[in-house]
DNA sequence: GTGGTCTAGACCACC
DNA sequence: GTGGTCTAGACCACA
C-alpha cells in the first residue's frame, strides 16, 4: 500500500503518481511522463524517480515496456480507489476525528471546512 | 509547532507527550516521567527520548529542572491547543477533506465516522 | 524467490547471503555483518548492499533491528531451501538437462562430475 | 564463447539460435531467417536481433552475404559442439551440482530428473 | 557505531 | 531517445 504521508522522497513521489491517477491526469494504459521529466517537475534526482517507480511496479501500479517507457496499469485507478479508501476509513479519518475531539473541534467546524473545500 | 505526523521518532514522541498534556494526564507543573521510564514505555532508546525533550524545551512546553527531571510549563496546555488546532484547521484538516473528495468519500460517511469516534 | 543468476550485482549479493544461511555461516537470529563491512568484503559500493538487503528484508530472509543490524530471520534456512529446491528441480536441473542431452553429455558423464564435486 | 545464462537479451539470441544449429534446424551454409523474421519470433525490437548476429559474426557462426543475408558457418556446429561442451563440463554442470549438494538434493534425484527429460 | 536516503554522474542495454 | 545499475560522497536518524 502507497500511502500519503510516505516518509521518503521516493515514496512521496509514488504518491503523487498515484494522485495523477486517481484525478485520471493519467489514463489507464496512458503512458507516464519519463524519469527524466518527472525528474524535472519534481525537481528531485532522476534515480529518487527511479526508487518510485520501481515502488508503483511491484505494486503493479504501473507497468514499463522496454526502451519506451511506463504506463498506467489497466485497473490501477480501481485498486488505488479500494486501497486508499479502506486506509482512509480505517486509519486516516479516525485519527483525524480523535485529533479534532482532543482539540475541541466539533463536527460543525469540520463540515464547514467541507464546504469551503473545492 | 510539533505536529502530529512527525517524520522522526522523537518528534512522533515529543507529539505524544504532547498529546498527554492536552489529555491532562500531565497537568501544569507536574513532574513528566524519567527519561528511563518514558523509553521503557516507547521502547526507544534513552537518547532518543532525550532529543524528544529537547524539542519540547526548545517549544517552551516544558522545563527542566537539573538532576530532578522535566515539568510541565505552566502555560503549555493553553499554548498547544492554540497552535494545534491553529495548524489541524489550517493544514491538516483541508488536507484530509481533499484526500477523501479524491476517494470520492462525502461528509455523510465523515459524519458517520464522527458518531463511532469516542 | 531469490535466484542463482540474478542479473544485478544486488541480487547476487543477496543470494550470496542467502548461500551463507544455507551453509549455516549465519544462524538463525545472528546478527549479519554491517552493511559497510559486506561493501568491503565483495568489494562493491555500499549502496549496492544496502539494496540488497531490501531485497532480503522484503523477503523476509532477514530481519533489522535499527541501528544496531541486520539478523537472519528464524525460520530463513528453512523457506530457502524450499523455495530454492522448488525452483531447482523444476526448472534449474530439467534445463541444465536439457542442454546436456542437446551437447551429447550423458548420465554417465554427469555421474563421474558428481563423484568429483566436493 | 556465447553461453547458455547470456544476462543481455541480444546474448541471449545469440545463444537462441546457436542452439537451433546444434539441433541441427540451421544447417551448414544455410541462410538464417532475415533479421525482421528474428525480430517477429522473439519479439524483441530488430536493433537488438542485429547485435545478437554481431556477436555471431565475431565468433564466426554465421557470415554474412551483404544484401543477402546471414548464413551458419561450415564448421559452425562442430565448433559450438566443442566450445560448449567444454564450459558445460567445466563451468555449468560443477555449479549445478554444487547447488544440489547445498540444496540436500542427491544423485538419486538428478537420475530421475534425467530419466523425465525428453 | 549502526542503517538509510538523497544527490550526482558515468555507463549500459534496449527501442 | 528510453529505463536501469553502479559508484561516490554528503548528510541524517537511531542506539
Amino acid at each position: 500500500m502507497i500511502s500519503s504521508n510516505e516518509k521518503t522522497i521516493f515514496g512521496k513521489v509514488a504518491y503523487l503518481i498515484c494522485e495523477e491517477i486517481l484525478k485520471c491526469n493519467y489514463a489507464a494504459d496512458d503512458r507516464i511522463p519519463g524519469v527524466r521529466d518527472l525528474a524535472a517537475t519534481y525537481e528531485i534526482n532522476y534515480n529518487t524517480v527511479i526508487r518510485a517507480m520501481e515502488v508503483l511496479q511491484r505494486e503493479e501500479i504501473v507497468y514499463q515496456k522496454r526502451g519506451i517507457g511506463y504506463f498506467v496499469a489497466a485497473d490501477a485507478k480501481e485498486r488505488l480507489l479500494d486501497g486508499q479508501r479502506k486506509e482512509f476509513l480505517q486509519k486516516t479519518l479516525p485519527e483525524v476525528l480523535r485529533q479534532a475531539r482532543l482539540l475541541g473541534i466539533g463536527l460543525d467546524a469540520i463540515s464547514e471546512a467541507w464546504q469551503e473545500t473545492q
